[in-house]
DNA sequence: GCCGGACCTCAACCGCTGGTAGAGGGTTGA
DNA sequence: TCAACCCTCTACCAGCGGTTGAGGTCCGGC
């Protein structure tokens, strides 16, 4: 076991060979977005563990060859950190970005399956427990044993949104009664098992009905 | 077969379905870019074709789910053009990547309050005259006199979609019902008139209808 | 035949991303 | 003790991906 920890500019000689165009300044600067985060020497200097390396590999790798901004990298980074899968396809919801809603129609294999606890929901979308019983009680958030999924977080987001607004949780039933016969008429047509049609046709009916909305709000 | 093309604010209309953020402004300056290049007419009116815009759908698809900068998308449509195959890394209808989007739904500026007549309505969403006489009769498009919006192409379309998969107009009204409820609800906070609070209150409710199907959706 | 709305061009401007440059100064080791 | 290396911090920058606006044309409806 010699020296497992590197200086900065010896990560720098490392990545060099198959990076040409990392520099110390870049490195410096990845660290500041919070790509990595090497330990320091007592006097400040950053030492890099293998660990570390890897990491701004992994980023250098995906800036070069998938053109990913830094933003998504992270995130990527931020998923293998909590043991998700390796990011191949695509990185994983992000749970807290305040702005951060689902594209418009994709109703792909995303963060869905995420499993958050009570606690995770409401600090995730930033809404209280009250809040979010209330939702429950109104069957818009749903618990699947003791966990709710990732769509959970922009239900309440919103709710908590429109809230302000003096639209309270029990004025958005009607919401949950449509969404319930929307998929009632997907699951007619595909079945009850989740598969390319039945996002396919999600993607479609939600397409619908935005485009309803819009033709009918006041001109 | 009337008219095939469609003008920018037509595009603009059929993309923004699915694409919140296109602009006029951002269609032109792709087509600055090379990206598109759609033929005109002798007044200099672009004119879009079937394939032209679907061109801009594929550019739109790349930039939201893969982050392709245009210079690669670019190149993209220079080897498909070329006849090549799409290029590793890009399928070109891969409709799923997570939840990362910026994607803040805009029913501002909803662009152009188009006004199409029957037989132009029919040409843009690639319609039969029956189908559209059927969604009036359920009441899914209405026309304002002898005009339709341009939200009631994006109708149309889907609807068309829709038939593909044996759902019927009729199947549709509740979708319809839905939507008056919803706009109900906006105007109940907002008044009759449109403003940016509607606008901004279209949006949240919107994105709780998409959050609440999504999760919804079987497994 | 005129008016408003949709369209045109072109040039200027803008915000964000992904860095770089360099001043000013501490640390290390031969 | 001195060169090589490292630190922070502020300032600046270039390119990308558009937006804005001025100034003007086109076209359908009244």
């Amino acid at each position: 076991m010699a020296k497992p920890e590197l200086s900065i500019g010896e990560v720098l000689q490392v990545l060099q060979a198959e990076f040409t165009d990392v520099t110390i300044s870049k490195i410096r600067f990845l660290e500041a977005e919070g790509l990595v985060t090497p330990a320091r020497t007592a006097s400040g200097y950053r030492k890099f563990s293998a660990g570390d390396v890897e990491r701004l590999r992994y980023v250098l790798t995906a800036q070069r060859d998938q053109y990913l901004p830094l933003k998504v990298i992270k995130e990527h980074l931020g998923a293998i950190d909590r043991g998700l899968r390796p990011a191949a396809g695509g990185p994983p919801i992000a749970p807290s970005t305040p702005a951060a809603g689902p594209a418009a129609d994709d109703f792909g294999a995303t963060g869905t399956d995420l499993r958050l606890t009570r606690a995770e929901l409401c600090a995730a979308a930033g809404v209280s427990t009250a809040l979010l019983a209330e939702l429950e009680s109104h069957g818009l958030v749903v618990a699947d044993g003791k966990h709710y999924g990732g769509d959970a977080i922009v239900v309440a987001q919103v709710a908590a949104e429109l809230a302000t607004y003096g639209i309270e949780p029990r004025h958005l039933r009607p919401f949950r009664t449509a969404a319930d016969r929307e998929v009632g008429l997907i699951e007619q047509v595909t079945g009850p098992r989740r598969t390319d049609q039945t996002q396919e046709l999600a993607a479609l009916t939600v397409r619908l009905h935005t485009a309803l909305v819009r033709s009918r709000l006041p001109r």
